[in-house]
This record gives structure tokens, sequence and C-alpha cells, in this order.
DNA sequence: TAGATTGTTAATCGATTAACAATC
DNA sequence: TAGATTGTTAATCGATTAACAATC
């Protein structure tokens, strides 16, 4: 009875059926096949029928998937319909960027604080919220049911803040930082690594540049 | 004579192996064999040998591998040793991060100019540059020959703006909105879709938490 | 030389695609 | 009912891991 592990490459993909049938829900299509919507994605409609099929039978023979029932259910495998407060640690350019996207709110995250070391830092408003001081980080994740923390803490400082999250009880670090944590397991970490990103486009565009210079 | 295509998970890697070299470097770590680089890195040795060996043999048995060499080597591969000039289009919170953010330049990424739609913007300073006129930036671009395009407008303008830079010339496009832009083939695109990514964290939030709760 | 470790071939594993019976 | 399209099994493809001869 035992649910078998879904794969990261079909986790991966969910947010962008989600995001496409988002905004064909928006336009008012109430009806998709795997083939159509392999078109618009320029995926495999075998490919998009395996990966929701990982999860249930949404699909009905002959007639398709319903956009507005799909796009729920997609949500709610996302855990879309819990709400998630979130803390920002680290008020830098990027923390402070983050807590103003607005965005999070409509999927159920909600900016619930936002720390700094700097003291000259403390005190400032980011959306409405105080930056606190680190000091008061545990308390504030006791008290306020916190189940993410955003790190944006410079990379030096990034093992231990984590700990310290980890210890406060944090369930999940969405990570900026150029580190990779070494949490227990238990903990969900899910990394942002722009300059990683960055990289791979340099290494794209070099790549193309040496196939021209071939010809 | 015509070179294999590398694998984007190969490239993918890519930026990891540079990260753990650079630190391994800056420790003065002189030689490394594959068995201890996967210990360090938690992926398995052979996997090391095999991505490195799509480039070329950067070893040498008995020895391992010369840390200092193979970082060259890997910035090489990457494209680090050449210099890009980008601009940032959309000074919003994310842009002026982004434009604020000095590591990049240390990577070879030079940050020429931001832009935006917004008069009441238009004429504030990020980190020394003078934010313009979106009208400005089809003259820019060929000025200053501009590489990459880091794209921090809304979703809505996305595809247009997109539209436009790549008629002015640009090479690749480093895309932070929230859609799948459609280029032609030579432009390379890398896509940073932070929402994606948070979803992707509170699927395994949520999915952690319905294991404990059938236990 | 003996020991260590690469580079590379072969085996395995997992993910993607194709095919088609089931069924709306 | 006939046509369409899913859900699912089988085939293929590609990526990862294991094994080992080559070689420093």
């Amino acid at each position: 009875m035992d649910e078998k592990e879904i794969s990261q490459a079909v986790i991966g993909r969910l947010p962008r059926y989600f995001r496409y049938l988002g905004e064909l829900k928006d336009e008012g299509v109430e009806r998709i096949s795997s083939q159509e919507l392999s078109v618009l994605m320029k995926v495999t409609a075998s490919q998009i029928r395996q990966d929701l099929n990982n999860f249930g039978g949404f699909g009905q023979q002959g007639y398709g998937y319903n956009v507005e029932h799909l796009y729920n259910e997609i949500g709610r495998i996302l855990g879309l319909d819990r709400q998630h407060n979130f803390i920002i640690v680290g008020a830098g350019n990027l923390g402070r960027a983050l807590g103003n996207y607005i965005n999070f709110e409509k999927r159920g995250f909600i900016f619930s604080g936002i720390f700094d070391q700097n003291p000259s830092i403390v005190g400032m408003e980011v959306r409405g919220v105080r930056v606190m001081a680190m000091e008061e980080i545990e308390r504030f994740i006791r008290e306020n049911n916190i189940g993410i923390a955003v790190l944006t803490v410079p990379k030096s400082a990034a093992p231990v803040v984590a700990e310290r999250l980890v210890q406060a009880g944090i369930r999940a670090i969405w990570n900026f930082a150029h580190v990779d944590l070494n949490v227990p397991a238990q903990i969900q970490v899910e990394n942002v690594h722009l300059s990683d990103s960055l990289m791979k486009l340099s290494y794209n565009i070099n790549r193309y540049m040496k196939e021209q210079e071939m010809l």
C-alpha cells in the first residue's frame, strides 16, 4: 500500500504544467487533450500522460482533461492549498527583493519576518515588515509557526545560519547562498544558485560561438 | 571530426565542480583524486571521471587531478575566460538586486546598463549605472557590444521585450520572467523561474508531512 | 618496480517514447 | 455505435555506475 516515490524529474515538471493550465483556465478553456497540451508545451503527449498518472487518473477517455479540475489537482499535489509562513534571513539586496515580491502570497507563502545581522539594516521596513536582529530569530520561528526560511546571507555565513534555523525547528530552506548545505534529511532544501545558472548560460554562448567559428 | 554534443546534464554539473575546485585551490590543495572529490561532493567517482572526459583527459593515472589546472580548464570550458557585457531590462526589485550583485564581475560578466519603462525609475542609479528609458535599448546594445540581457520585467511584458532584444542583436537571455520565451534557436536562454523552485520546495514539504502522517 | 588512479568499455538503471487495449 | 483519447504496458533511449586494462 505504500506510495511509490515520484522522481524529482516529474516533480520538476509539475509547476510548468500548473502554469500552463492556469493560463488556459484564465482564457476560459474548459478541456484539453494531452495531444493539444503537448503542442503548447513542446513536450510529448506520452510524457504528459505518464507524469499525471503518477498521481492518479485525472482524464477521461475520449474527452481529455478538464482544465480547471486538473489545475486544482496539481495545485493540491504541489501543496499550494496549504499556507506556509516564511522568513527571509539576510536583508541584503536579494533578500529585500524577495520580500517585496508579492506573488508568493497568491500561492500560499506568507512573508512573516525578515532578519539581518547588520545593526544599521535592523529597523528598516520591507513591505511593512520590520527587519529584526538575528538574536530574535529562534523565538520568532517558534512563536509564529514558521516553516520555510529563505536564506539570502553571504556564502560564508550560510552554514552556521542554516544550523541555527534547523535547531530552531524550521522545516525547509530555500537556499540562495552559493554553498551546499549540510542539514538533516528531513529538512527540505531547494537551491537557487544564480551564478551556476549564469555559468550554464555562458557555456552555451561559448559553445554556439565555437560552432560558428568552425563553419 | 565534429565534436559530439555534451548533454545538459553534464553541463549543469560543471559549475558545481568549478566551485569545489575553486575552494580546494583557495585552501592550497594541489592534487585530488576522483575518489576524494566524490566523497566531498557526494557523487560517484565514476561520474566525475565520465563528466570530465567529455572534455579531455585532465588527470594522470596514479596521481589524480591537479586542482589548479582542472579549475582553470573548467573555467575555460564554461567560457569564464571571456568577458560578456550584460544589461538588465526591468529595474524593479529583482533587477536592481541583480545589478548590485558584484560577484558576476569576478566571472567576467560586466554590468553595463539597466533599463526600465517607468519614467519615475529612469534616472535612478544602480551601482553607479543610470537607469535608462526603454527607447534607448536598441542603440545601447549595438554601441556597447552587449551579449547578454537579464530579463526582469513583468511576465506580461516579457515576450515583447524579448523580441526587441533579439531584433537588437542580443545573443543570450537570462530570463527571470515567468514565461517560456519563444526566440530563435541561436539565442541562448537560461530560465530562472523562482516560483517554480518554490513550488518544488512546497511539494517536498508536503510529501514529507504526509509520510509522517502515515506512520 | 609496485601501487594508485585514470580513461574507457561494458553493464545497469531509470526516464522517455511508442503502442495499443480499455473505455468514455 | 463510432471516434477519440486516456491509462498503462512494452520498447527504446540515454544517463549513471561498475569494472578493469592502460599507464603514470
